[in-house]
DNA sequence: TTTTTCAGATACTATCGGTATCTGAGTACG
DNA sequence: CGTACTCAGATACCGATAGTATCTGAAAAA
């Protein structure tokens, strides 16, 4: 029966309402970044008003707070993928490295992070947020960094909490650096890495 | 003669108002970041209205960039300072740590330079005298670098150019981090410090 | 003393985040 | 069915803020 074209409940609208508002945001958030991106202009490049933003959000924090997990998503899956193809620890060092250079390049996800991050000086909501994930993505990393060290047989030489905040530190670092200026050298990142799970106990 | 107290002439004035905006805008951006201070609030609380800013300054970008230039001024004497006072290269590393102990801890100048560099992205003005400006400060880092390395006997087995573009991606990062989550372990500066100088060549 | 200049004040505009209110299609219920 | 209700999204508005245009009065030049 032709009614049948109106299968879509009025909650599975909302939910692509709600994926496509983050879908637009994720793309102008990332190229003109937070500030410079309106409200207005991401309702309407998706074919919405600005109601339908603040019927699916809270406000604009939360909006980008929905970007960033969209990101980090991905982000892990990426880590993950490239950790887990080679089982020596140069070759995953290696394949890191690659998938760092990619992601510290072009996308600027860091700059985005990093803005946003300034928020939290005047909003708690956005400071509590974002401190859960990034401890998560230190823990996430440091499980990384243990596995790959208790594999490659060195052992608990390496404190596998400290690496992580180095480690995610200088990925930030690069990538704030990097989006100002691509001539910065990006390899270091992989060098440094290297240096880290090498040398003895820190 | 009671004249003379008129003895300021225009240009002093106005450099005294200029200095007095920086001062003042200095404070405001880093406590509140750059997006929430307003350049009203900032005039106001030097004592003149906005008309002040703006005939000293082409906008909130130029004024936020000679409050950059203030700080990293500071910055750069609290380095030398750091390294010029004990012969001994673990005695500089700590030094140089305590003092980014110290950096990376309240004034979150990190947050601030990482807010404002979000804004290159629309600002050409910005993108290059941001741009320009690391330069500098990563090539001061890489000759402290090269200086101590030299000093300590350690010849050419570092990359002092590497070792800058790592030390100060760190440092970013780290500010970033901590501006965040105040218990980030900073120590892990000087540890990676430690590990790259002493490291054979990257 | 008169004229010119210009630092800083005042008044106004445009933009943007956020709020209040409205509306009409979808949903529940008799 | 058909009537009443609900709520996603639209519309209209408000307050704040960066930036602009214009004005003013005191210092500098003449």
């Amino acid at each position: 029966m032709a009614v049948t074209s109106t299968r879509v409940t009025r909650a599975e609208r909302q939910a692509q309402t709600r994926e496509r508002l983050i879908e637009v945001a994720r793309e102008m958030f990332l190229s003109d970044g937070y500030a410079a991106t309106s409200l207005d202009k991401v309702a309407v490049r998706a074919g919405f008003s600005k109601g339908a933003v603040y019927s699916n959000f809270a406000g604009k924090e939360q909006l980008c707070m929905a970007v960033l997990d969209s990101i980090h998503e991905e982000q892990i899956e990426g880590v993950v993928a490239a950790f887990s193809q080679d089982t020596d620890l140069d070759g995953r060092i290696e394949a890191f490295a690659a998938w760092a250079r990619e992601g510290l390049g072009q996308p600027r996800w860091t700059a985005l992070e990093v803005e946003f991050g300034a928020i939290a000086r005047q909003s708690p909501y956005v400071a509590t947020e974002l401190v859960k994930r990034h401890r998560e993505i230190r823990a996430a990393i440091a499980e990384l960094v243990r596995q790959v060290t208790a594999e490659a047989g060195l052992g608990d030489t390496v404190d596998a909490d400290q690496a992580a905040t180095t480690l995610l530190s200088l990925g930030i670092g690069l990538g704030t650096l990097r989006s100002l200026d691509n001539t910065i050298d990006v390899g270091v990142f992989a060098d440094t890495m290297r240096a880290l799970l090498k040398s003895s106990k820190l």
